[in-house]
DNA sequence: GTCCTTAATGTAAGCGCTTACATTTTGAGT
DNA sequence: ACTCAAAATGTAAGCGCTTACATTAAGGAC
């Protein structure tokens, strides 16, 4: 079934189905409604190809994310997805797998379809660097979902989530409560844990703190489920060695859960001999018999305020000057910290370690 | 840039360029390689919508889940769009919320939009019924991933995800190891609730085992977070009211851990006093002290069958009698049942409750 | 050199729409 | 009944590609 077809079953022209299709009140009702009779008997749809073709709009967003089993950005896409649909825009998902290369490719793809924007969340710092999304954004509306700072001043539309806010509450809540030393606990390698351990040395530093090397902790992966049992490994070995401060920030809930997990078997109890802090605030934080408290991203603020930015684009087409939105992460307090017990020693205190306390 | 400006540029014809985009052995090396020069420096690349019209093709599949936010279905699709990257595939993606009515509104859409094929995982009942997937199957390949027994016949492509063996093999283990009954907790409504709950009532009369009506519990809501903190609540209520029996099989893994926490804090041991099981297998299962064992639904399967059904169907066009592939979900064995101790009343037991156990 | 087959390229007709512009209808104003 | 602006519709030119068919170039065989 053609435009044509139609046409010709209802007696118009072309121009007319068309218009009946896309700006109703430039047609007379009466042959509107004899028009919509016949596309309705048929079921029939205009082929998006030729329109777009024509119109130079896809209805199409292309969204760009590094995992699509990751909790995370799923609750990004899914804000930005409920918004789209209100506007008529259709999605387009590809997953990066973290590879630059790919990136890139799945870009171009986009542009090859004609994509009306896109957004890419934890964007390679390759591509950024480069100038490539800086180009691609004079194409087509482009907007970027990160928490690198450096990139903020860029002229990009951009949504960027500061985890170095949510760093300083954690460790002003953290410090508030008593804690005289707070762990980090984070993955082998990752921007997202960089930039933590990043704002926590900064945190210390403005107030002439020391920073301990040997309170941060480092797992091999941090991102897939063995994040859960490395943490505990770690974290346990940590506990029996005295290595271990009254406090522990984990870069997210996984290693929060693993060292929940490390130091129940150990005979502490939380928050009471230890505290700890988890990061996401996903599922898990909520899921055990202590509930974690953990850091919110916000992630559907933020999947809503990339649709916003894209469609505001979209919107005005050119002229308007690139975005950026700050997301504020909230400190979500639930069970698993408290102000470290006075009577108490830090759990298993070696005497070596209460030395360091006073370093 | 055109592929007309390419030409012009190359001086060649655009058929020529065509052809070395398409078929670039049908032109002579020489002019092949002046073409790809000027491609390249310009990185052009051919408009996909102008390509799609005349191809008929759009390399484009749409895929279609109830929510984003769900590990199960993401897990599945995360399969496909790896599939779908090495076919040179791209995926639209789309929610319906469980809304029939959008369900059928996206598969116009993706009709409109010419994708090549479509996927859908658990189809609402209502559209299957009427024959709404049918009739579309026969314009465009479309592949349904679902756990319905009853639309395993129908001459549709179809991931077919045996649920019904995942209950019977979690009532083999858990009756093998010596339990009487199996308490099931699930959620108030939802087609893969109905399936377990008939599956495990199926298995029971299959051997003239009574089903007891009130060991099943239900839980408002058993999909979202809240399920954890409800299914705590109602089995906590059962094991102090000892209407628990020594096993419980949760529908889920929230459901499982509510039920892990409430078991805890009622001072029972798992698995000594009360065993359990979860369902999905997700990490969840794995996140706590102790490690649920867990009905694993081979969601990578899934999707790498559907996807294979698919790109199967796309390749034979026309003629291909439709599959139905079936998944047989695995019971994975953690620490989390294990036989009832025999020196030990059941958790709670009331002489009333004794008395069932023999019923 | 001529003839003929095959390889290489060009020409032009669409694919199914939208839209600028041209033409016809309609109806208020006289 | 007649004008004429406004409303309704039609005509046709593309949008940027692919591809059937036509044409030209190349290279053996004689």
């Amino acid at each position: 079934m053609r435009i044509e077809d139609i046409a010709l079953e209802a007696g118009v022209s072309t121009a007319t189905v068309s218009r009946v299709l896309n700006n109703p009140d430039l047609v007379k009702p009466q042959t509107r409604e004899r028009v919509l009779e016949v596309v309705r008997r048929h079921e029939y749809t205009p082929n998006s190809l030729a329109r777009g073709l024509m119109t130079k709009k896809s209805k199409t967003v292309g969204v760009l994310i590094i995992s699509i089993t990751n909790a995370y950005y799923m609750e990004i896409t899914e804000a930005m997805q409920r918004r789209f649909r209100d506007a008529g825009l259709m999605m387009l998902l590809a997953a990066t797998d973290d590879r630059p290369e790919l990136e890139r490719a799945y870009i171009r793809e986009f542009a090859a379809r004609r994509a009306d924007g896109i957004i890419v969340i934890d964007a390679s710092e390759e591509n950024f660097s480069d100038g490539f999304f800086a180009r691609e954004a004079t194409r087509r509306p482009l907007v970027l979902i990160h928490s690198n700072a450096a990139i903020t001043a860029s002229p990009l539309d951009q949504v960027y989530v500061d985890q170095r806010l949510g760093m300083r509450r954690v460790m002003d809540y953290l410090v508030g409560l008593g804690h005289r030393e707070v762990a980090l606990l984070r993955g082998e390698r990752g921007f997202s844990y960089d930039v933590k351990e990043a704002a926590r040395a900064k945190w210390l530093s403005e107030r002439g703190l020391p920073e301990r090397p040997e309170l941060v902790f480092r797992i091999a992966d941090g991102n897939t489920e063995d994040a859960i049992p490395l943490a505990e490994e770690a974290v346990g070995a940590a506990i029996r060695e005295g290595r271990l401060p009254s406090a522990l920030f984990a870069c997210n809930d996984l290693m929060a859960r693993g060292a929940v997990n490390a130091a129940t078997k150990a005979g502490l109890r939380i928050p009471e001999d230890l505290s700890i802090i988890g990061h996401d605030d996903t599922i898990l934080a909520v899921s055990g018999r202590i509930q974690l408290s953990s850091v919110d991203l916000k992630m559907r603020s933020v999947g809503a305020a990339a649709a916003e930015l894209l469609l505001s684009a979209l919107h005005d087409e050119g002229s308007r000057p690139p975005r950026t939105v700050r997301i504020e992460p909230e400190l979500v307090i639930r069970d698993s910290a408290a102000p470290p017990s006075p009577h108490t020693a830090p759990p298993h205190a070696t005497p070596s370690h209460a030395t360091n306390l006073h370093a």
